[in-house]
RNA sequence: GGGGCUUUAGCUCAGUAGGAUAGAGCGACAGAUUCCUAAUCUGUAGGUCACAGGUUCGAUUCCUGUAAGCCCUACCA
């Protein structure tokens, strides 16, 4: 739709020459369709002009003249507002989308650049539950978003494979091996062991003690601490790849903090050369006071280092590697602290990329107010809300459609869609409270409603049986009011992929599917697609196909596949 | 104590980089299917945009303060 409001705005220019006033940037769109389809607001013209904003209105109107874009232009108070002319909207968007069935507002925007996105990176010797969710679809769509602008994207899961934890882990297993079998649900074998290793660590601290013990002969490379580690590792990566593949997620590469932890010495070395480390109550660490910033703790008393350091490294490995111009963070609002440490560090080393590093966070799933902690075992599986989708799914589908082909893909398709889109469809930043009706309900603004509507064109397509040849198509016959919000719903979608690209926050792409949907439905509950009228018809099957074209590229962006029928 | 984020209809949330009568979905109620999938659509009811100041021709939107909620605040990640 950009074209549109360029040609609005240079018509304003042209009666106005020698203006600063930004009238691009000013045009809006206004409240009620009725109105018009752009507005440009006459008060910033007001006080330049020292002139009523309304008569500056009414000025304006009397000087521009209709042309063959727009169509009409009216002034409504200090408002100018304009109509494009409805088959030419029509022929330019429909075209445009038609032209593109599978790559609809993709973009070269990103050429021969680079950008790093670390998403997902949940902890090994962890269940992957639900407060994973958000990190992995969030940056799975960014990833997806910034491939279609034309970017490429290296997608990291930065494992959480090194650390303490996995001392406690170790010596869980080394204590109470004989209660549980790992060839059995294995993952979750080992979070009863983590859980009760805290419980029993409260009546007996000294496994604490030990639990460091272990993590330290880790860190040497102790045979006997590194297999069992291994074993873990492995265990627990088979079982995510299973549950990323359900999701349609990929990861350009697995890494983890077990890869940097001997680039953690060398890192806290530059540091100390640098003369940033300080010795603290027995730890090594940078002070950041001068930048309000609590310290940032590099080594522990006991000589290890931490997750900070490993986090240093992994940076300094992606520029060096990447190149990146932009390198994300897809990581829980909680971290905002501790990712800010980070790049202020990297920029007291030096680097000048650090400024390219952005954390993109999001809010929490919250449990009955509450933050999910695996350390009380306070916590929703991944896989059993996909399941639980699934299987209301398929009791809909026996329902609605019993006759329906290939049930099993596409109860699997709508059921994790449905999980997915209830995610993607929040603004990022905010808190989600854990809903399991909502998110198990397909009615309204959810995922299923835009499959439905995409299979829908689609069997409405099919019945029509007619090939859609766009140099045919009489696009003046799109005449409703309804065609042309259908129209301008599909046109901005290329605009939305941006600003979401923008924004980091493909929510603005969840939330346009919505409303294109909705549109959409409403043009086809109140007018009839397949008419007597051979023309008529064919302009409204495109239509329906450019719909479909969007919704199908729209999901593919989030990560949600679009059954052709369900 | 300090910092960050949040606060819009009964519930869950939009609100386009300050502007025209604040919009959806769910839930409630009333309707639409001899006709392209009713997982849809149409309508009704429901709002001191947390509160108080300030900037502005104009603030739900920007600034300050207050309140509430969540998160972070060195040897977990």
């Amino acid at each position: 739709m950009q074209e549109f409001k360029h040609e609005i705005a240079r018509m304003l220019t042209d009666k106005l020459p020698g203006s600063d006033i930004d009238f691009e940037g000013l045009m809006e769109i206004p409240p009620d369709p009725a109105m018009g389809d752009y507005a440009f607001p006459c008060f910033q013209l007001a006080k330049q002009l020292r002139k009523s904003p309304i008569k500056i209105a009414e000025e304006l109107v009397g000087q521009l003249e209709p042309n063959g874009i727009v169509s009409e232009i009216k002034q409504v108070q200090a408002y100018v507002n304009f109509f494009i002319n409805k088959e030419e909207l029509s022929r330019k968007i429909l075209t445009r989308a038609l032209h593109h069935p599978l790559d609809y507002g993709a973009q070269n925007i990103g050429a021969n650049k680079t950008v790093a996105i670390d998403f997902s990176s949940p902890n090994i010797a962890k269940p992957f539950n639900i407060g994973h969710l958000r990190s992995t679809v969030i940056g799975g769509s960014l990833k997806s978003i910034f491939e279609y602008l034309g970017y490429e994207v290296q997608g990291i899961n930065y494992l959480g494979d090194w650390g303490t934890q996995f001392g406690k882990v170790i010596c869980a297993y080394e204590e109470w091996r004989d209660e549980v079998d790992l060839t059995h649900e294995p993952i979750k074998q080992l979070l009863k062991l983590y859980v009760k290793f805290h419980e029993e660590a409260e009546k007996d601290p000294s496994l604490n003690e030990k639990a460091r013990e272990w993590f330290k002969r880790l860190e040497e490379e102790d045979p006997v601490a590194l297999e069992l580690w291994e074993d873990f590792k492995d265990i627990t990566i088979e079982t995510l790849i299973q549950v990323y593949h359900r999701m349609g997620i990929e990861f350009t590469e697995y890494s983890g903090e077990s890869r940097y932890f001997k680039k953690a010495e060398q890192v806290a070395d530059m540091l100390d050369k640098k003369g940033l480390l300080v010795e603290s109550e027995g730890a090594m660490i940078v002070d950041l006071s001068e930048y309000d910033m609590p310290p940032f703790l590099v080594k522990k008393s006991d000589g290890t280092t931490l997750y900070s350091s490993r986090d240093l490294a992994a940076a300094i490995d992606r520029y060096e590697r990447f190149g990146f111009t932009q390198s994300l963070y897809v990581v829980g609002q909680e971290q905002t602290l501790h990712l800010n440490q980070v790049f202020k560090v990297l920029e007291l080393l030096g680097y000048d990329w650090a400024e390219r590093c952005t954390h993109v966070p999001f809010g929490l799933y919250l449990f009955s107010g509450e933050k999910m902690a695996t350390r009380k075992g306070r916590i929703i599986y991944l896989e059993d809300v996909l399941d639980d989708a699934v299987e209301l799914i398929r009791e809909i589908i026996e329902e609605k459609n019993p006759n329906l082909l290939e049930k099993e893909q596409v109860a699997e398709m709508v059921g994790v869609g449905a999980v997915l889109f209830a995610d993607l469809k929040n603004t990022r930043i905010k808190d989600v409270q854990f809903d399991y009706d909502k998110i198990l309900s397909f009615d309204g603004e959810t995922g299923p409603y835009l499959q439905y509507t995409h299979a829908r064109i689609n069997s409405l397509l099919k019945k029509a049986g007619k090939e859609i040849e766009v140099d045919q198509i009489d696009f003046g016959l799109l005449q409703e009011n309804e065609e042309k919000e259908v129209v301008k719903a599909v046109g901005y979608f290329p605009d939305k992929i941006q600003e979401a690209a923008e924004k980091l926050e493909p929510s603005i792409i969840a939330k346009h599917l919505i409303s294109l949907a909705a549109v959409f439905n409403t043009f086809y509950n109140a007018h009839r697609v397949i008419t007597d009228n051979e023309e008529v018809s064919k302009a409204r099957l495109a239509l329906a196909l450019a719909v479909k074209i969007t919704l199908s590229n729209g999901l593919r962006l989030l990560g949600i596949k679009a059954p052709e029928q369900m």
